[in-house]
DNA sequence: GCAGGCCCTAAGCGCTTGCTCACCCGCCAG
DNA sequence: CTGGCGGGTGAGCAAGCGCTTAGGGCCTGC
């Protein structure tokens, strides 16, 4: 009820309601099988629907994973670039920018699954599209990093490698996060933000 | 050629020569394409024979997943294990570890995006007795951090939230490496070495 | 009261999948 | 020379796949 609920939230303007229904249950799906082992069928059974109908909504099943992983990385992009044109220290927005994005990984570690993980099953030009999200998310954070350096804040042996290692991080959180445990996002994100400040310098604490 | 060659170095000991060529093949196309989305025909067919032979080895499509999957965690537990049996100060032996892991992940990312990715298309039984191997994996890593907190080389704020960071730093090497990219295995790992060092406390360097 | 559009279903089409089966070839011992 | 045997093939089966099509209720405007 409270993951559904989680990953329904995402989601809540999506029009008409079953078109909705059926993004929610793809998700889901595709986070717990994989695309590719995820039948129409099942997809249609999580919405409470026939098979047929999902193909009112949507042309296909990859359009459903494309509408997935572009909400999902657009949401990523603007909470990165948010934090990246913030206030503050270097340190200050690093921060900010890994505490909500490692946050967003573990509360919707569903939907960052697919996100993160199905890309491959995508259309080439559908992919083509969400590599330029991701590349631009990708510079959102070697901006701050870069930002730091200039500043004498951060030291760091590599920009570009460790806006990789940052990034690594948050992501890989989608992969293990699992809501049973004993780490609320809220926790994961604290302890990630300080381990991500450790990393790019001396005494940021 | 020198990919291929790098994908077959960790099989040399699988005998006969058709059922190397068969996991060879089946790495390959697990990783590009993931599990699901290969056929037997593929896999039969990279390895230059015809579907019906590859059941001669293998008695079904999992099965040559389950092999992949068990040699690969192996290796990694070996490793680590090693690295924590090792001598040196615990930083040394933490530093040795990652180096290690790291190097591995990139060297053999297909297989490695196979070991780490593809976990959920094994049947339950052989899931359960992988879940082993890496609760033994993370164990090492463990072992390692909690040594250096308890000699005072380390300051980490959470053992168990560290060691999943360093394991997912590791990890994700296998998503994101391209041996077409400007990075060897040995700069990654040396890189990588160097950021974990910085997260588990002061004056490592 | 009923025409028209919208949302949905039952049935099923064409195709691909994992896997099997009957048969075959080259090698080596007697 | 021959018989058996381990490693291979071509053809194909049953099942499940993504997706389509013909048709049916229900709401709305006139």
């Amino acid at each position: 009820m409270s993951a559904e609920a989680a990953t329904g939230e995402a989601w809540e303007d999506i029009t008409p309601d079953a078109a909705r229904r059926l993004v929610v249950a793809a998700v889901q799906a595709f986070a717990e099988r994989g695309y590719h082992a995820t039948t129409t069928r099942d997809i249609a059974g999580r919405a409470g629907m026939s098979p047929a109908a999902l193909y009112i909504h949507y042309k296909t099943k990859e359009e459903l994973l494309y509408q997935i992983s572009r909400v999902g990385h657009q949401r990523s992009l603007a909470m990165l670039g948010e934090a990246r044109d913030g206030g503050g220290t270097a340190a200050d927005r690093l921060a900010t920018a890994v505490r909500a994005f490692v946050r967003w990984h573990a509360e919707h570690h569903t939907t960052g699954r697919v996100v993160q993980y199905e890309l491959g099953a995508l259309a080439p030009d559908h992919y083509a599209e969400i590599v330029v999200l991701r590349r631009q998310s990708e510079d959102a954070i070697r901006t701050i990093i870069a930002d730091g350096v200039a500043a004498g804040e951060f030291d760091v042996p590599e920009v570009s490698g460790t806006t990789l290692a940052v990034l690594s991080l948050c992501i890989d959180v989608a992969r293990w996060f699992n809501p049973a445990g004993r780490r609320t996002p809220d926790e994961v994100g604290a302890l990630y933000a300080d381990l991500v400040l450790r990393m790019v310098g001396p005494g940021q604490r």
